[in-house]
DNA sequence: GATCCTTTGTGCAGATCCTGTGCAGCGGGC
DNA sequence: GCCCGCTGCACAGGATCTGCACAAAGGATC
């Protein structure tokens, strides 16, 4: 099910519209601050995002821009107490999907939020299946496509292979003869520096999209593990 | 199917319409608010559009107006809770295509729209089963014309297909094979080297309208994907 | 803690595989 | 015949894979 991240100050709100979200089956991450909830965005990506305009430390318009840098496609819709059209204009020129203006019916959020959220899934076919992810990390296999905190990890098909078969039982050690089946379909069989090489280039990889990623450990003796 | 865009801030109309249309088939993007619905028209096209004309942050005519000036030949229906003949003349001098008075029952909404439709398809021909979009491309497959931007993009019968079987699942990779599947229709197996010709000259075509355009990527080792 | 053996990390280079491209043959339609 | 599109060969250039050789780290034993 989709996941949503919700952010508005006034706890009043907020936890009726966590628990109202939550009950609907969606993965609901509430926050109510906002730099708190932009800290979880670095880490974590989301479906849709419902963002109060009016926050203490960082008002919603401003945390939609800090996400968009790396979220652009990330559909946001803004809650308002004023009904200022003013606002309005900004939110929707800043991109956002939908505004909704305090107080609202239950019915009313929870019609939006499934319009928003199905008009991104039709638009761009994002099948929720073929998608594994663990933590700040993704792996899209229709799209060839991994992720670490939302930003695009540049693997090759094995190396990508062999994250995967890592991610599918985070915090299980995984053998490198385990991990050969998984990469290579076929029985081929490659020397375990091999492994160790890939393992190397991926280490790097997700390094250099950010240096204090360090979610695969070595377990001496064994085989590699995916902090889960 | 035809895709409509239904505008209405109050819903207890919007979500029983968009149901409605649903239901008969028709692919719905529904919204209360005007401005949102306008943001959504700059970067998807429709077919057929609903607007209420009483709305908070900017009415049906405005809307049309915007809308209007890019996409002239986008047919609209206009409700009203009023029938105040003057709306409908404004309406119609504007370019309205249909104005339906408040309430109104499910059979007359779905005779006009049909008939809109009708109307719009019969004049210009287009078959909306067989068309496909994705972000600025447009693949009409009966009438054979492939757009990008709005501006005609000359392909040949098999790019065509080929295209076509990219941009089905926009951002999702696809194989040689099953691209010589989809442009195939019987099991005919062709090189991989020629899969790369047609799609060099798929590029070297759509580089031709637009320089900036590079919409394919390879996926070393896999196959080629359509951005989405 | 010192020592030894095993296991893992890493720089690097050759092998291998994959893709882009120029070009030519082929075949159908006019 | 001529033109156009389809097909795929040959080759070049690039990307990726693989594993050696050696360094570093881990673990066991005394």
């Amino acid at each position: 099910m989709a996941q949503i991240i919700i952010v508005d100050d006034e706890v009043e709100i907020l936890a009726p519209l966590e628990q109202m979200l939550a009950q609907e089956g969606y993965h609901v991450s509430a926050f109510s601050s906002s730099l708190a909830a932009q800290a979880h965005l670095q880490r974590h990506s989301a479906d849709l995002a419902i963002f109060d305009i009016k926050m203490p430390e960082m008002d919603g318009f401003s945390l939609l821009k800090s996400v968009r840098a790396k979220m652009p496609n990330l559909p946001i819709i803004f809650l308002s107490s004023k009904a200022e059209e003013q606002d309005q204009i900004i939110g929707f020129t800043l991109g956002a999907d939908d505004y909704i203006t305090k107080p609202f019916s239950k019915h009313l959020l929870l019609f939006r939020v499934a319009a928003v959220l199905r008009r991104h899934t039709v638009g761009t076919g994002v099948n929720l299946d073929a998608r594994v992810c663990s933590g700040a990390l993704t792996i899209d296999q229709d799209r060839h496509l991994v992720t670490w905190a939302n930003t695009a990890v540049d693997l090759t098909v094995t190396e990508c292979l062999l994250l995967l078969a890592l991610a599918q039982h985070p915090g299980v050690v995984k053998t490198r003869n385990q991990l050969m089946d998984a990469a290579y379909r076929e029985a081929i069989y490659v020397s375990d520096r091999t492994i160790d090489s890939h393992i190397r280039n991926i280490r790097q990889k997700l390094k250099a999209v950010d240096p204090a990623c360090d979610i695969i450990s070595t377990v001496h003796g064994l085989g590699y593990r995916l902090q889960g």
